[in-house]
DNA sequence: TCCGAGTAACCGAACGTTCGGTAGGCCGAT
DNA sequence: ATCGGCCTACCGAACGTTCGGTTACTCGGA
């Protein structure tokens, strides 16, 4: 047994916890769709009824994956701007807590990026989620207009140079692994530095995020 | 009834066409493992038993999806590259011919990169495609490989750089739209030139790739 | 004695797949 | 010209299995 198997099936610790656990572990590596209750039952050592016990239903464990997910998201992007005046700064520091929040969260975020579509239309979990991932996309938007309009930018098209910087970012969860060639601050240094000459920046030197300001995402099982 | 719908309930166009070019826009919207047999024949048309008449089984469905897709890739990456020397002009062909087919062929790619985990462990398909894709990414390391060798191109860590242009490249199909601000041969432009400071190249002239040697997806739903 | 946490057994629905059957077209022999 | 035989392309109905979710019950600890 390894020590994430382990501790999912631990019955001392919190069964809530524990099931938002092996659900960002299982909808990460098969999906939302392929993954049955009774696979999540299994990986909690449990039936799947005992789920119930703890979770409304399926859908509604998802949804608050992605909400409270996204939330802290949000407010860690807020705590990190805070202060920072001066668009290159800000986009520097929206690209390397964008990153390391990937890197650091590799299942949870593929959750969070990738399984959006399996809440059902309309509902309002799938409006809240649509609502928060607005906001963060704002401070995203706001950053590289304001570059533009004080001329420190100069980009052909805002709107596809930020999809194409937050890809890159978001991307850092399909591959980045910590025993790697490269730190997790040389990644973030890195990435800035190609968003910055992407919108044509003058090259200076800029901050990167304080990691310990990043967002707490409880359900991201620990590395096996 | 649009274009596309009424196309893909023509009982007078190819079947097997008309059922993986469904299968393409299913699988890309709803993701595989929710999407049934019975949504398939609905979109064409059918019921699900006539499904089986032209193909032996969902996960085949998608296996020959995957295979001719990524054949097509790199069938089409080798003819780009035909007769190219310099590591600069390789990389910048392989960057403007990456994110120009995920922009021509977006729900096509969106289910060769996304889909590949739905494939049974350890079968054939899946070892096929995955040998598919190694070929394919072996000209990006080779191409980033050569150009730090023969001195043009500076870099911390080739893995991850090449993580990075190629996540860029693929993210195209999640937003890029004929009808935006950027023509395609614009955002290929700007991604040479970004992924090519990213690699640290003296800024030069470099080509785009030819869009008519581009692989030709057979299935690709037209946009609706 | 009561309650939180769990189980065994179960439900209706939906799943991928298979089966027997049939409508309509082609084709060589009559 | 027409008939029998065969083929492609499908349909309606059902198969066994598995799905998300429910019900009735058990059991250890406060």
């Amino acid at each position: 047994m390894t020590p994430l198997a382990t501790y999912l099936t631990d019955r001392d610790a919190d069964a809530g916890l524990r099931i938002r656990t092996a659900a960002v572990l299982l909808f990460a590596r098969q999906g939302y769709a392929a993954t049955t209750i009774r696979d999540l039952a299994r990986t909690v050592g449990m039936t799947n009824a005992g789920i119930y016990h703890h979770v409304p239903s399926k859908e509604a464990l998802l949804a608050d994956l992605l909400i409270s997910g996204h939330q802290g998201l949000v407010e860690a992007t807020a705590t990190v701007l805070d202060g920072v005046s001066g668009a290159a700064e800000r986009l520097a520091l929206l690209i390397s807590s964008l990153t390391a929040t990937h890197a650091l969260n590799p299942l949870t975020t593929r959750v969070m990026d990738g399984e959006l579509r399996a809440l059902t239309p309309g509902s309002a979990a799938l409006a809240e989620v649509i609502a928060l991932r607005d906001a963060y996309e704002d401070r995203w938007r706001q950053a590289v207009a304001d570059g533009v309009r004080e001329g420190v930018f100069h980009v052909a098209d805002q709107k596809l140079t930020r999809l194409a910087l937050m890809t890159m970012c978001t991307g850092t969860s399909e591959w980045y692994r910590p025993d790697g060639d490269s730190t997790l601050e040389q990644v973030c240094a890195e990435f800035v530095a190609i968003g910055l000459a992407a919108v044509r920046a003058p090259a200076r030197p800029l901050p990167i995020a304080d990691l310990s300001l990043l967002p707490d995402l409880p359900w991201e099982p620990p590395r096996d």
